[in-house]
DNA sequence: TTGTAAGCGTTATCAC
DNA sequence: GTGATAACGCTTACAA
């Protein structure tokens, strides 16, 4: 930069005020320095920047490849909500470091803060971190949460209405007239449980229908058929089955196929994201649609808030419902 | 640190040695400047650190979110190899920036570079930015790529061994007898271009195969089974198809359903990537495995070796064909 | 509108 | 083994 300066016969803060278009600077020595910058193909440090500045400019994302990767799990929704917050931290001119999977740890994660390496997080997926995210809260670190949205929490999420998801698929399986009903889902996972409570809470209002649940630790395909298929044969079939994913839906449907019982003739059945396939499958899937296209943008905002000093609310996105076949 | 330093009675540059594991540090000494250091949770600044050393221990990883994205593919391939990555660069204490995907021109490539922003690239699926990265490489840039490996191109990159996937699919349908071949893909991403030459050097050989190529621009679900729906509808069905991936290969299932057609009775279906649907899916699909496993770390560690000067070999993972019902 | 001087927090160099 | 000093490349504060 001295060097620029020289050559443009300025000194540095010019040029730094240039490179940071700062009005207070003459139009005529702008454009030469600019030139001069181009022609020597001069790129700011920004390391030296940031070492200046206060704010760093950076934001760490946090993936759950522990659940995604070990289960395998097939459904691109993580990638797309990835995407959405790619696409808008770059449109903020913030940084994305993809944080390293194995930062367990409270502390970890505030040394990410203390080396000024990121301004804050965005965490994708609570999965099973809600303590983590609690203490994480608690020692006043800046992040949003994508998840299931809990207003008692210390910190700000976003999310779709889960609750409402559940109520949905409760609600057509009333229609339908089901009475045996079947939640497959891990709820360990915020967003998962909170699912399953819209579900159980119509069925409360509904006393001739029965819920029970089946517990899936791993959310891939295979383990789902699996264990589907296990459950099919030490127990009498639903009539309506709501799963945690579309991916689960279809491992769900060629398990009951298994058995000769087929959507919706001998079961109503309800998934959840509205994967690209859910609408060619044979049978189509109804499912829980959830407005991914949004998250992104929504999440890196309130972050931005939050690192403003401000305290944005958790808000909670809309989620409809899609009937198709099954 | 400099406050670290007054308060366990050394200088700052000893701090720093310690904090390095410098071996040239008495024992006594480092112990009391860790204690120090820990009691005031002092964590080193890495901007500052990040100015003064040569390298800057972060690694760009650029994903083509535009094909996946807006062709909102379902193989998640891609994530697969971005967990391995991840990884692998965090075993070496690398950062990992993703980077936006706006960046599509050389020159905001190599301005990560002379940002000091990243040390090197890694490109996962090249996609259609093959002239791209041949000028990137021209300018010098370090980088390396998983995608299609052509040791005729001027930077390193590993990929499985996409031509002998097309070999081995194009034996099974000769095993199988089929006379009319079918490729599905898009050409134009030099991975699937190679398995399409794969398939048609064991076509030759057989002068009563025909090979005809049915081109997709977006890899989903959706428009691959519009595609094949629609083109079946004009022309005589073939015997074998070789599609690019498994989601496409479901999505031919569905739409050669449409007039009837199911396999392996009426025609022989080969996919790619053995996702984890392929094998409980009706009909469990034949398909080509990827290493996938193995290959964040290998790119990993050909960047490194970039980085450090050296000229990695691109190399060419296992590849081999998994036979089930179609 | 522009320039001067100082300082951000580290590490490299060299001396002791 | 350890310390003094300078330097990395930028921005801020203040002066002109």
């Amino acid at each position: 930069m001295g060097d620029i300066a020289r050559l443009a016969n300025v000194s540095k803060p010019t040029v730094s005020r240039v490179l940071n278009n700062s009005p207070l600077v003459n139009e005529a020595t702008r454009e030469r320095v600019l030139r001069v910058a181009r022609e020597n193909g001069y790129a700011i440090n920004r390391n030296a920047q940031k070492l200046r500045q206060a704010r760093n400019d950076t934001v760490a994302v946090v993936l759950d490849f522990g659940s995604h990767r070990a289960g395998r799990i097939a459904d691109p929704f993580i990638f797309e909500l990835l995407a959405g917050v790619s696409e808008a931290l770059s449109v903020r001119n913030q940084d994305l470091l993809l944080s390293p999977s194995n930062l367990s740890e409270v502390q970890s994660h505030l040394d990410l803060i203390s080396s000024r390496v990121a301004d804050g997080f965005i965490f994708l997926g609570q999965g099973v971190r809600g303590p983590m995210l609690r203490d994480l809260a608690r020692a006043g670190a800046p992040f949003v949460v994508w998840g299931g949205v809990d207003p008692a929490e210390p910190y700000c999420s976003v999310g779709s209405d889960n609750r409402l998801g559940g109520q949905l698929a409760g609600d057509l399986f009333v229609k339908r007239g089901a009475k045996r009903w079947l939640f497959v889902g891990n709820v360990a996972h915020a967003e998962i449980r909170m699912r399953f409570d819209g579900l159980r809470a119509v069925a409360a209002k509904h006393p001739e229908v029965t819920v029970e649940h089946l517990e899936v630790e791993h959310m891939a395909y295979a383990p789902v058929y699996q264990q589907m298929l296990a459950w099919l044969r030490d127990n009498p079939p639903p009539d309506a089955v709501f799963a945690f994913s579309d991916t689960a839906a279809i491992a769900i449907v060629a398990a009951f196929r298994e058995l000769g019982l087929e959507a919706p003739a001998d079961y109503s059945l309800c998934g959840y994201n509205n994967i690209p396939p859910a609408a060619d499958f044979t049978p189509a899937l109804t499912t829980i649609e959830q407005e991914t296209h949004l998250a992104g943008a929504i999440l890196v905002e309130k972050l931005m808030q939050i690192l403003d000093g401000g305290k944005p609310k958790s808000s909670v996105l809309p989620t409809r419902l899609i009937v198709r076949q099954t």
